[in-house]
DNA sequence: GGTACGATTGTCT
DNA sequence: GACAATCGTACCT
């Protein structure tokens, strides 16, 4: 039987998770069978402390499960379009996650690919779960598994170690890390918090795109220029 | 009650 | 590289 982790390996600083969740499996299981993800890329959020993190400003119906214990799914809907999924940790009443960018699939790529194909095109196999979204679509997971555990080694989701990050030197020269993808905010918020971590080299890493202003329906930016100012 | 906007992605030029 | 899609949520009046 594949072992899972214990809960208290969540309550920890959410960067010291964030980096062992490199490396580790995340195995996702459902009536068409059992898809197995390597996680490549992460991505920090610090609670209510940090301006990036959905729980910033405080706890609220949708990322109620960014407040409970740690080891669980905090999933939401982005734009309405995409699901993204991130991974609870450190102790009830703290709502720091682990957001989870990319990952390789090392099993049931045969039924991560049907999935993917059915939402849109896959090009190729690096490119299953390059995404935040892509990973959740690969995974199936879905906006009702918010909440759902990591722990229970029969459960739909289990949460494995990652082999390779034993060694622990060996491991962590091989992890890098950088500004947030798509976090802006005042005064460059994404280089305050630089707690995007990936694999060194791995190509299923999602690719950087900082955070850029953009335009609302009224065709005018949130910090729109006056005329004074564009002249200058 | 109304409005602005977002931890993204795929398509089009 | 630029841009549209699309809807839940937070914030404002």
């Amino acid at each position: 039987m594949t072992r899972g982790l214990e809960r208290v390996w969540f309550e920890r600083p959410v960067l010291d998770v964030a980096r062992d969740l490199l490396g580790a499996t995340l195995v996702s299981r459902a009536p068409g069978g059992e898809v197995r993800l390597r996680i490549t890329e992460v991505e920090a959020y610090d609670g209510e402390r940090d301006p990036g993190s959905h729980a910033f400003r405080g706890r609220s119906r949708r990322n109620a499960s960014m407040f409970g214990p740690g080891g669980q799914l905090y999933v939401y809907r982005h734009l309405g379009l995409h699901t993204c999924a991130n991974v609870v940790c450190a102790v009830p009443g703290t709502a720091s996650a682990v957001l989870l960018r990319a990952g390789e699939v090392t099993s049931g790529t045969e039924l991560a690919t049907a999935r993917r194909s059915a939402a849109g095109k896959v090009s190729r196999p690096a490119e299953l779960a390059s995404g935040p979204a892509r990973l959740t679509v690969a995974l199936g997971i879905t906006p009702a598994d918010d909440g759902a555990g990591l722990l229970d080694p029969d459960g739909r989701f289990l949460l494995v170690p990652g082999s390779g990050l034993k060694a622990g030197a060996g491991a962590a020269a091989a992890i890098e890390r950088g500004p947030r993808v798509g976090v802006g905010g005042p005064g460059g918020e994404g280089e305050l918090f630089p707690w995007r971590l990936w694999l060194s080299g791995d190509d299923t890493v999602s690719r950087y795109r900082p955070a850029v202003p953009r335009r609302s329906r009224t065709g005018q930016t949130r910090a729109a220029p006056t005329p004074t100012e564009e002249q200058q």
